[in-house]
Formats: structure tokens, C-alpha cells, sequence
DNA sequence: TTGTAGGCGTTATCAG
DNA sequence: CTGATAACGCCTACAA
């Protein structure tokens, strides 16, 4: 049954052409001299037969693959990542040149680095070409570092501070400051912010932008998350008059809530969110947001490993800019 | 440099232990008898030197690799795919026990048969331990075909009609008919079914569970389709008092535009989407849907290619259930 | 329980 | 330009 399905090895290959194994693998490895008559030749045979070099033949003696990873601190609830999607988007498209295929990898977002060991396994493999890691959790910096020492390609993704190469990253702090400054100068008096993850960075720059007070609510990183912080908003600072959420996604079950909640969007409420999903364009009403440019983040991100591909040692690293878009709920 | 990272092999390892290279083998491979003495021994002196197995090697001769791949037909629009982030969030999150690796294809949704193969050297390569394939395609179905004919195990996932066996499928017809129904019952009298890919089986679904005339409108599979949509609407149907949308990112940029222009939805303007993604529930108002239980079929598709790869020859195919989620805009 | 040796399918080196 | 042949690193009979 399986050997019914079994494929025609290169040496079986060569041997119906007469030829040797050495030409076989010529004609599909676009290196080495050979003439174009016979690889002609090969490649149509080889269609007609069926033939196709095997690919773990060929990582074996390559000594490494064609596949990319990405590495991602894993959103623990039910919901869709969808920061995540939309740098996956942009990733995915500019693989194709590079003829790179993309493998996914969720790690626990609170891991601590004992307990990255599967997935340093199989960086140390030798089963990528190279990867993409996101997030400023330990675990991505465990990856990071583990990539670094074993002169693996790596490009790291995520907030600044940042290494000087191999890394994009984004100021949060600056971002926020934006939204912070926006409501100060639009006469909002009750600031808060809620909480994604921890990070400090996001409400400093809040603050500074405000230049004064900004209450805290804790948030997290789902729809509901945010639903269940305008709850308590109305609870424990009924005064508030703007808002800034760490995500988007937080931001419109936010809204949501203060939507049927009969609050008026921005008139009583501003809510800005962070991050520039898609769907915040979408909303009722539609939301304001410091756009972090995901998919830019994502095409930059296989730029930059393409070169690391290509042969260079190191990369400088770059960041990519935040802006405030201002749309409805604001 | 590149060799200060070159990893020690088996052959060095178990010179160092003074063993041979097959009790090595043996101490990682779960079979094989091998005292319990000798494993701990060896796997810990692998931890302390760095040892581990090499994965093409094994892959090699075990003709097959641990990943899996999920193929399915690309949005080729600007906007990720939130209909695939819901699957692949089911997916994921129960590749782990399986010990395998999620790989991502997308691919283009009109390709041709003779443009799939890029994706058949893939499967074919033995790069895969099994394949999860999105979508009622013609690439969708060269790559199930290719799967069966080469004895690759592979779960497809798309709309009935689906094959008796290997695949996972929706009633598309019947979901539309839910919504369909739900008009009729409520007394709306001027029904437009908003169309995404070429899909008949909705339409008729709809048409049918209304039991009356709907009329058709363009739509496509991003939210700007939707919103355009609306405008459409206006113009050649403004007597519409209820419409289907063939999914939901389409339905909440239709509501947006709707929404922005003073509709009252849904008194004037009752809208129900469809696949019931996350967000559907966080706008305003929150979408009505005919869920898929998409994350569900994401689990569902795993389980069964994991009986697949368990050695079973062929599993009966599920069919997941459509049910009308009401809530506030229709 | 452990060791020996051949094989997995390619690529790379070195002659020819 | 083409052919032999030795790696590549591991697994698995088979033998001990």
C-alpha cells in the first residue's frame, strides 16, 4: 500500500535516463554547469516520471531548510489574535519571492526561558532558514538570544528598547504620548488608561502627553476584556471623558459596552485604541488609533531577514513609525 | 564561523559516551528496549553537551516530517482573513499533543489546476505528515486529490457537497435558509442576499427559506466590499428592508456605510452576516450571524487528521451545524 | 540490552 | 559538461 505510493528516487531516476545521479541533481539545482539540452531533457522526463528530488535528502546535506518560523507570545484566550494576523499578512506575502515557507509558533506568553526548551529545540535543529520572533516577553528574548548564539537568522519584532541590529521595532511610549497630547489639547479633563499587558511604556507616554493625572484601569486583550473595563470604568471613575486603551480589541468591546450603555461616542466618551486593527475602521463609531502600520511591520520584518538570507552577518535595526489616525471616537 | 556552530552528531556523541550510536538513537526514540539507566544517562549528557538529533536526518529516513501543513485559498485583499484566524486559532491550539507543526499555504483562490504545482511538489516532496485544506476551490480540490492519490493523510474543510470520507463540511444552503426564514417570519418584505465568492448554495438557501423574490448584489470579502455594497443598495434597491450578507466582514462594512448614512438598523434596515466571527458581537449593533462554530471546525479538522495519522485509512466525514445567532441588528 | 552495518535520497568534490 | 563516490546524520534490522 505505502510502497504503491512510493516516490522514484534520484538514483532510480538516473539510472532510466542513463545518466548519472551527479546530472539529475543539476538539472534541478540551478547551480553547476550543465547543458540546457539535458536538463531539458531531465526536467520533462521527470515530469513524465514523477520525479521530485526529496526535500529531507536535500535538508540533510544542505544542512538546513526552506522554511521560516514565527515565534509569538500566544493570546491565551478564545478570541483571534488579531495583531497577529494582520503581521502575518504581511509576512506571508513577501515570502513568496523568496521562495520561503512559513511555519507558526505559539509560545506561552508568560513562559519563563526553562520552559522554552521545546522551541529551542527546534531552532537548534537546524530546521529553519531562518525566523521572525515577536513580542518582548522573556520567551521571545530566550529566542532571540538562543538564535544570536547559534548564528541562526533571526529577526526580532517588537517594542523599543531594542537591540542596534536584527531587530524592528516601534515606540509605544511616543504613540501613546500622541493620544495622551491630543486629549490635553482638546480639553478632555478625566484621562484613563487601560491596561493590555503589562507595560509601563504606554501609560508613562500617556501620561507625559496628558501632562497631568491619568487614572488606571486594568484591561488585557480580548473584546470582552474591554467590555468588562467599561464596567468598572463607570464604577470607579464615572468622571472620565477619554480613554486610551493598550490595543484596539479592548478598545471596541469597550465601546461596545459604553455604546449600550447609552454613552455618546466621543461626546460624553473619547475612546482612542492602539495598534490600527482593521476592523476599528469598521466600528460604531469608528475608532481612533495610534497605527503601529502592521503589515508594514510584517513586509519590513522578511526585508530584513531576506538580507540576513542572503549572507549578511547583521542588519541594522529599524522602527517603524506611529502615528495617531483620528477618526470617530475621538 | 559557521562551523563554531556546528552541532555535534550522533557519531561524536556516542564516541564521547563510549556507546554506540544506535543506543543513542534508542535513548530518543521512545522504542527500541533500552535500559532506563542508559537513557537517563544519555539524555542528560546530551543536555550538558548540547546534543540533539538532527531532524532532516531523521526525517530522511523516517520519509516523513512532523509538520503538518494547512493549505487554503488567499484573500487577496489588504485585510487579513478573519475566517481563517478563526480556524487556525482551532488548529493550533490542538496541534500540540499531536507533537506536530503548523505550516501555512496560501494559495491563489482561482488558480487552475496547472497553477497548483508549486503546492503539489510540496505535498509530494513527503514534506508533510498530513494536510488540513481550506476551501471548495478547483485548487482545493487538486490538492485533496493529490493527497488521496499519494496516500497523504488530509482532512478537507469546505462547504457540502463534500466526499463521504476525510472531510468536514457546512451547509451552506441551510444556514442561508435560517436567515431566510427569520425575514419571512419577521415581515420583511424586501430581501437582498449580498454575495461573496460565486456561491450559489447561499442565495438559494436564502431565497428558498424566504419563499419569495430577494434580489442580488455584488459583494466580495473585505469590508470596503461591504460598505460599497451599501451604496449599491441605495441606489438600485432602496426599498430593501432586510439583508444577508455572505459573511460577516462584508455584513459589518455594509453596516458601517449604512450606519454613517442615518439607516436605523435594524428597523429600517435589518442585517444578518455570516461565519459568526469574534467581532461580529462587538459592533453596533452587534451583528446577527449563521455561525460556522469556525474555531470548532479548526478543532474538529485536527482531531480527525489525527486519526489519520494514527494509522486509520480514511475517516467518515462530520458535517458541523449552522445555527442563527440573533442579536441586535436584525 | 547493546553493538554493527547498511540504507535513507541528495549534494559536493574531484576526476575525466 | 558529465560521472563516480564520499559525505550528510540518523534509524533499524540483525547479530551478539
Amino acid at each position: 500500500m505505502l510502497d504503491s505510493h512510493r516516490r522514484i528516487t534520484i538514483t532510480e531516476f538516473a539510472e532510466i535516463l542513463g545518466t548519472s545521479t551527479a546530472t539529475v541533481s543539476r538539472a534541478f539545482s540551478d547551480k553547476g554547469r550543465i547543458s540546457s539540452k539535458t536538463r531539458q531533457r531531465i526536467l520533462q522526463k521527470a515530469a513524465e516520471l514523477g520525479y521530485r528530488p526529496n526535500i529531507h535528502a536535500r535538508n540533510l546535506t544542505a544542512r538546513h531548510s526552506d522554511t521560516i518560523a514565527l515565534f509569538y507570545p500566544e493570546l491565551r484566550g478564545e478570541e483571534p489574535d488579531y495583531f497577529l494576523s494582520e503581521i502575518m499578512l504581511g509576512i506571508n506575502r513577501n515570502l513568496i519571492p523568496l521562495k520561503k515557507t512559513l511555519q507558526i509558533h505559539p509560545f506561552e506568553r508568560n513562559a519563563i526561558p526553562d520552559e522554552m526548551g521545546r522551541y529551542i529545540d527546534l531552532l537548534l535543529n537546524g530546521s529553519f532558514a531562518g525566523i521572525i520572533v515577536l513580542g518582548e516577553t522573556v520567551g521571545s528574548k530566550t529566542l532571540v538570544n538562543a538564535a544570536r548564539h547559534n548564528g541562526i537568522p533571526c529577526i526580532g519584532i517588537g517594542p523599543a528598547p531594542a537591540p542596534p541590529t536584527n531587530s524592528l521595532w516601534f515606540d509605544n511610549e511616543a504613540g501613546a504620548f500622541l493620544a495622551g497630547k491630543y486629549y490635553r489639547d482638546t480639553g478632555r479633563r478625566h484621562p484613563v488608561y487601560i491596561a493590555g499587558f503589562a507595560d509601563a511604556t504606554k501609560e508613562n507616554g500617556f501620561r507625559e502627553g496628558y501632562a497631568g493625572k491619568v487614572n488606571i484601569l486594568e484591561g488585557g486583550h480580548s473584546f470582552r476584556h474591554g467590555a468588562l473595563a467599561y464596567e468598572r470604568l463607570v464604577r470607579e471613575f464615572p468622571e472620565t471623558d477619554c480613554v486610551l486603551c493598550a490595543n484596539d480589541v479592548l478598545a471596541i468591546g469597550f465601546m461596545k459596552a459604553a455604546f449600550d450603555n447609552g454613552r455618546r461616542i466621543p461626546a460624553d466618551l473619547a475612546v482612542i485604541g492602539y495598534d490600527d486593527i482593521h476592523p476599528a475602521r469598521y466600528v460604531n463609531p469608528a475608532l481612533s488609533s495610534v497605527t503601529l502600520n502592521l503589515y508594514d511591520l510584517g513586509v519590513k520584518s522578511v526585508q530584513m531577514l531576506g538580507q540576513l538570507l542572503f549572507g549578511e552577518k547583521e542588519v541594522p535595526s529599524e522602527s517603524i513609525q506611529c502615528d495617531l489616525i483620528l477618526r470617530q471616537s475621538s
